[in-house]
DNA sequence: TGCATTTTATGACTTTAATCATAAAACGGG
DNA sequence: CCCGTTTTATGATTAAAGTCATAAAATGCA
């Protein structure tokens, strides 16, 4: 997260977002760097028979979409608003010229990818060797340390829908929900009417 | 790839490893920089009936698992060199201070970390919503762009084992074996005597 | 050069998650 | 608050990759 006095002072321009609204797709070349001030994005893949896989899932104050950015590549992936969502975008050499004019900006860009490398190791293992449960357990643990999970008097609420949870691990829905009620009977989560928590 | 000299200006150290010796173990704090002089390293995990899951495979002047250590959190996975192999060791607070005091430095860092979630963002969506033929092909044509496959009058001659092919895409040996022969049926790679080429 | 190990290979069978069908409950926009 | 859409749910069936068994070819190191 860059801070909102030096994005602006590299000219950064604000942008809304409807839900549902691409804000760049698969293919592209990128040419902006994103922020988001309010509201969530998902950056997913579809494959040829339409069906999804969600690279990431992100929030206030995070960025996304910057990898393809520093390597003149194209967007492996779509970025598209979860819901109603407010983007700070700055034009890919603004952002360049900000990287080299402030070099503590960089260490906290290698902290960010650093933290989405150490996910996505993590969940690369877990979707190919692991079963169904353990999948679904380990993405519910790694939410609530980095997504935005809230605590209540039930534990974490885990605010994922089933389609989610089958799209961020590699299950379909249908798996997943038999996944969750095998997970609560096991005791290792709640469903408290039909929501999760841990 | 950080410079030799560089590094020896910040106290590097050089070590030698045997094929099959492991360099780090996944649970393990961080506290070097490391960076492969020559030889070859894979960084993989294994699951409890000891299936091998392979999160990357590192040449000459690659670095890796670096990470957790900006995160200060554990390694994800384990290190262990496929073949004899010498690295450059750096302590970590000697890392920290050359990367404070060399700006450019920092961009090499997130070019290379950029580069590294390119290829698991790639992966990830591959594993989880393709078929192994879709799956072995990418991972193909990614390591003929980004591991270092030869080119002869062949074609690229995929340097893998059927074994390391499965391990990276989350297949099994057998699967994999079935899967290049009816991919070489298709016309889409070559097999002259047991060798894979593209 | 001989022999143990690794790699590739193939067939039979089994298991697991995907698929298909259907529906109730919950949600949400007009 | 009504009605279309989304989400959760469940059972039956299927398909695809995993598993198991076995072996030949290739490799490599002692």
């Amino acid at each position: 997260m860059i801070t909102v006095g030096l994005l602006e002072k590299y000219g950064v321009i604000k942008r809304s977002f409807d839900k549902n609204d691409i804000i760049f797709e698969e293919g592209n070349l990128p040419l902006h760097y994103y922020q988001i001030i309010s509201g969530e994005v998902k950056m997913s893949n579809y494959n040829d028979d339409g069906r999804e896989f969600i690279q990431g899932i992100f929030y206030n104050g995070q960025s996304f979409g910057e990898p393809p950015l520093f390597l003149n590549q194209k967007y492996p992936a779509n970025a598209i608003a979860v819901e109603n969502t407010e983007l700070f975008i700055l034009p890919k050499e603004n952002f360049m010229k900000l990287l080299e004019e402030n070099p503590k900006v960089s260490i906290q860009i290698i902290e960010n990818l650093a933290q989405r490398l150490y996910y996505k190791s993590i969940m690369a293992a877990e979707i190919s060797t692991h079963e169904p449960e353990h999948r679904v357990l380990k993405l519910i643990d790694h939410g609530i340390a980095y997504f935005n999970f809230q605590k209540d008097k039930n534990g974490y609420f885990i605010n994922f829908t089933r389609q989610q949870i089958g799209d961020l691990t590699g299950l379909r829905v249908e798996t997943v929900i038999r996944t969750i009620k095998a997970l609560e009977k096991k005791g290792e989560l709640k469903i408290i009417n039909r929501k999760v928590y841990r």
